[in-house]
RNA sequence: GCGCUCGUAGCUCAAUGGAUAGAGUACUGGCCUCCGAAGCCAGGGGUUGUGGGUUCGAUCCCCGCCGAGCGCGCCA
């Protein structure tokens, strides 16, 4: 039996070393079984020790032997170890390591070490994929970002920090749909309240969007341009198709703008979109929310890529046309039925330009696009995927991740939302209630999958109750005990930790080795709210331990050790919120 | 009707197919002459909607049923 001397030191990574203890006794007691991966999962009792396997199980039924024998053999076949402190069978057939102290501490000197590197994972550059790209919020800029917006945002923002972190190449976008028949009702409603200004009134049609922000945006064209706008109303009532359909009336109207404003119709629309995309960008940037691309929709149009696609599908034979529209055969794709690409009219519907914007992506040499949706756009994705695959894409790198709606609760009622009529709670007003940190974070206290239902009053009343006051306040504690010791904290790295000895030393120590695991995990299930998760967990350990145990003692040995395991906890805590985009304040 | 998603403690939510299903909150009782009490410690709380199946092992995978949300446009 060969000792393995391995040095204790900043590099070492325990889960590696054990996987490379039981292949070794794997190799003597099942020779011909290669197991592709030897999984070490952290138990979630103290008493499963700090590692556990369950290869023995896995081998039960190959080896036609009782788990528990088999882990016998195994643990008879291990080679011994300096790190190892005991090695137990329990259960089923788990085979429980438990470290030595010097061994569970050694991840202290690993953070001090790496600093706010420490938990990144490696750089790929292998074959697999490394470029990413996350596209979020996208939403239409025509009003104000809501709340359930903000949610996509953070989730987004979320999420591609952690694929940075994790080694990925990530660029964060934004498609910004400035094409489409709601901008064109934006342009309309406000030069609908332009015309109110000089006077000349219309029924404003109820379809039209009814908030606050297009009359401030209708005063700012009347101060810039006077009124080089104006037509009589009854000029544009004239234009008026005569029938009762709301969005018949609404479409007559644009085309009544279109027509007597002439050029001016670009002016006007190009106004509100800028206006509304500024207004967009600086609401996001506040909330730490950072877009590398901004991408146009109508570019897609501008330059022919939309045609240039519809075109691909017809080479690919899955379009045909019927009643005067070229329809794409999706349902050859899994979808549920097939769908226009361009109308009767001649015009492209936007699953045209999205499809051209899909395959334009793919053009930009992205090993990985992921799509974050409101949960509402799932019906969107077989077809999609479908007109990828049809145009010789591989759609495999089409990633869409769903996020669930956001519900408003005030007074213990549902808050109904409509952005058409104006009426809802937007993300300025929601940050400005509860702070830009408590709302980043309490985004991410439920996994994606999950409707959220956001309560007002809860958050505004209870804000000393958010959570992410938890945490942050563990980081304020170290920073006050660190200050009160006025020592440099660079000479804390490599401070012999042998004086910690309690198990909430230990446990404190254990959370922190998780970080670079949770890290790979989260980003491989795009879950950042695994990450406030474990935030929390890690702010627990460390105000259990600092409740039970005094940093600043007499005994500089003990002194040392202790201050070494705050700032490590410090380090993990600042590299863990910043990636959520939630600040780390010294005090509170 | 068809499709997608969800259903876990009183409430809000966790849990790479693993061991006695965990936190927070609420409730009860303790802890500051001592590094920040926005904190800590202890306690009661569960047939994981329901019925089957696969598995050594299921909250997790598969099927049925019940309930909730969303989607089913020549809108975006």
């Amino acid at each position: 039996m060969a000792a393995s001397s391995e040095k204790i030191s900043s590099g070492f990574d325990a889960r590696q070393h054990l996987a490379g203890l039981l292949r070794a006794a794997l190799a003597s007691v099942a020779p011909g079984q290669g197991l592709a991966e030897i999984l070490l999962e952290r138990p979630k009792q103290a008493s499963h020790g700090d590692f556990a396997s369950n290869v023995a199980m896995q081998l039960a039924r190959e080896l036609k032997t009782n788990p528990r024998q088999i882990a016998e053999r195994l643990v008879r076949e291990l080679p011994a170890s300096s790190a190892l402190a005991k090695v137990e069978i329990a259960g089923a057939g788990f085979i429980n390591f438990t470290l030595t102290a010097a061994a569970r501490c050694a991840v202290v000197d690993a953070v001090l070490a790496n600093g706010h590197d420490f938990g990144r994972g490696p750089v790929r550059n292998g074959r697999a994929a490394r470029r990413l790209q996350v596209e979020f919020v996208s939403a239409n800029p025509t009003g104000p970002l809501h709340v359930g917006h903000g949610r996509g945002a953070a989730f987004g923002a979320s999420l591609a920090s952690l694929l940075a972190f994790a080694g990925y190449e990530v660029t964060r976008e934004y498609y910004v749909n400035d094409a489409g028949r709601q901008m064109d009702i934006l342009a309309l409603s406000a030069w609908l309240r332009y015309l109110e200004l000089f006077d000349e009134p219309l029924p404003f049609p109820p379809n039209a969007y009814q908030g606050g922000y297009v009359r401030e945006m209708a005063e700012q064209i009347r101060q810039a341009h006077g009124d080089r706008y104006v037509h009589p109303a009854e000029a544009v009532l004239a234009c008026l198709p005569d029938t009762d359909d709301i969005e018949a009336r609404l479409d007559g109207l644009i085309l009544a703008g279109k027509d007597l404003l002439g050029e001016d119709w670009a002016y006007v629309h190009s106004h509100v979109l800028s206006e509304q995309l500024a207004d967009c960008r600086a609401d996001l940037e506040e909330f730490g929310v950072h877009f590398d691309v901004w991408f146009s929709e109508r570019s897609l149009y501008d330059t022919g890529m939309v045609a240039r696609a519809v075109e691909k599908l017809e080479k690919s034979g899955h379009i045909y046309v019927q009643d005067g529209a070229k329809w794409f055969q999706s349902t050859a794709f899994g979808d549920e039925k097939d769908r226009v690409v361009q109308r009767e009219n001649g015009i492209y519907t936007y699953f045209a330009s999205d499809v051209a914007y899909h395959l334009n992506k793919f053009e930009r040499g992205f090993d990985k696009v992921i799509d974050v949706w409101g949960a509402d756009h799932h019906g969107y994705i077989p077809r999609v995927r479908g007109a990828l695959s049809a145009a010789g894409a591989d759609a495999s790198r089409l990633e869409v991740t769903l996020v669930q709606f956001v519900s408003l609760f005030r007074d213990g009622q549902k808050v109904s939302m409509s952005t058409r009529s104006g009426d809802y709670v937007t993300l300025r007003q929601l940050r400005a209630e509860v702070g830009n940190d408590a709302c980043r974070f309490f985004y991410m206290l439920r996994k994606c999958d999950q409707a959220l239902d956001f309560d007002l009053d809860l958050a505004k009343s209870q804000s000393n109750d958010n959570p992410v006051y938890y945490v942050q306040y563990a980081h304020a504690r170290i920073c006050s005990v660190l200050a009160q010791w006025d020592g440099d904290a660079a000479e804390l790295a490599g401070a012999d930790l042998s004086p910690l000895q309690n198990e909430r030393e230990f446990a404190l120590c254990a959370r922190l080795a998780e970080f670079p695991d949770l890290i790979l995990q989260a980003a491989r299930d795009h879950a950042p709210h695994a990450l406030a998760f474990y935030l929390k967990d890690l702010a627990g350990d460390f105000h259990s331990w600092y409740n039970a145990e005094r940093v600043l003692v007499d005994d500089p040995a003990v002194r040392r050790a202790r201050l070494a395991l705050a700032l490590a906890t410090r380090q993990v805590l600042q590299n863990g919120l910043s990636l959520l985009g939630v600040s780390q304040p010294v005090s509170m």
